[in-house]
DNA sequence: AATGCTTTTGAAATAATGTAAAATAAATAC
DNA sequence: GTATTTATTTTACATTATTTCAAAAGCATT
């Protein structure tokens, strides 16, 4: 399931967005809205999304702000969708660290794709669906994990700890992060559940237990080295 | 230095995109050309390219039939640079795996940034790019130190005030500054902690401990000669 | 070389993470 | 609807890593 943030203050667009998205992706992606900019800004602080679709005029604090504050901690894919079509403001938007910027009118369907593909390009699931490390793969699709050639059974939070590793392979991932990929937005009530799912999971990987490295205070991380 | 394919038969539009990105990135970008699909998939196997460029009516072999062939192996990044711009082919180009579709003509500008912010969004380079000093160096958006070749573990202060020092190389940093940037807000009880901190540091960089300097009363600075 | 100040060092205190087992909650079967 | 199974959370303690602190060493000034 994808997460979205779309920060728009025209109803008509959010409502058209989300039913389109909605349907086109049978519920797999999730559009979280936000009709100003500094609700914007909180949200996508408070939440790991997998993308945030930004509108540029905006009341207060516009979408080339909101860009400029995400990309101060946050590599998180960004598309501004505006009817600014002007190439100072294209140019800007890119300079500001965004990976694409629509002209409104535009396509439903092509946008759709290009959400898409700048999603599964930013979590490496371009060619396979398929997320791997060393020996050991993971299909978000069918939602099973193989590791050394053996498909293995994962609860649901040990399966979505090792995906969202896996969707950030050679990057240290925070435990909050972690948390907040797990739980949702129910959080979790004893932040030391994680390193018990963490000890169920090493035990389920066996020897490829050791792909994930604990970086002490600073999070987790998976590689495709023992 | 990035390597770009580029296969397009019309030698005028090769000659502007070629000596646009030359110029405008100083030689950073080299483009290598095909002018039919053969020798562009062929070009595509032999070479690791980091962007594909294909025009879509090339002859015998079109830019979605190399699409198609190089996603069989390579999740390269590919963007369709086409005069045909009806939603069906859009559409067909985004289901066989490419990045981006632009339509001509199309502003050379926002078509380079284009290119740039997807180049580093498949590197994984959105939001900084690699800090470094003599042979050491420090990958912020990973999370990761390598110290002559061999990555080396740092704790959460060390990695902080180390990133801090590469942030500011060259420069005499104040011992207040790496405090207030290793611990933020919550106030280190102690300013001498850092001098601990700073030992394991330099324990942990080995030979390269001597790229870090001592300036008495003043700081710390860091610098690309031991 | 003596003084006062800053920095380095290593042992002790503290904090973070790993593990196992028990308790609770949720899902499934009967 | 209840029993059984399975998953998750809590708890307690072991282990490892990190931070603190005070003593020792280094540096600059006289």
């Amino acid at each position: 399931m994808y997460r979205i943030l779309l920060v728009e203050d025209d109803k008509n667009i959010v409502e058209m967005l989300c039913d389109y998205f909605d349907g086109k992706s049978g519920g797999n992606i999730k559009i979280d809205t936000a009709c100003d900019g500094i609700v914007g800004v909180d949200k996508a602080y408070e939440t790991p999304y997998d993308l945030l679709l930004l509108d540029v005029m905006l009341p207060h604090f516009d979408g080339f702000d909101i860009c400029k504050e995400v990309r101060r901690y946050s590599d998180v894919p960004i598309m501004f969708i505006t009817a600014r079509c002007g190439q100072e403001d294209i140019l800007n938007g890119y300079a500001l660290g965004c990976d694409d910027y629509i002209v409104k009118p535009f396509s439903l369907p092509v946008f759709y794709n290009k959400v898409l593909a700048l999603i599964k390009r930013s979590k490496g699931l371009v060619r396979s669906s398929v997320l791997s490390a060393g020996n050991l793969s993971l299909n978000p699709n069918k939602g099973i994990v193989v590791s050394d050639g053996e498909e293995i059974s994962l609860t649901a939070k040990e399966y979505q700890i090792l995906k969202t590793l896996l969707e950030n392979k050679g990057k240290v991932v925070s435990r909050q992060t972690l948390i907040e990929n797990a739980w949702g937005y129910e959080e979790c009530s004893n932040e030391r559940s994680l390193d018990t799912h963490m000890k169920n999971l090493r035990k389920a990987l066996g020897a490829n237990s050791k792909l994930i490295k604990t970086v002490v205070g600073r999070g987790y991380r998976i590689g495709d080295n023992l």
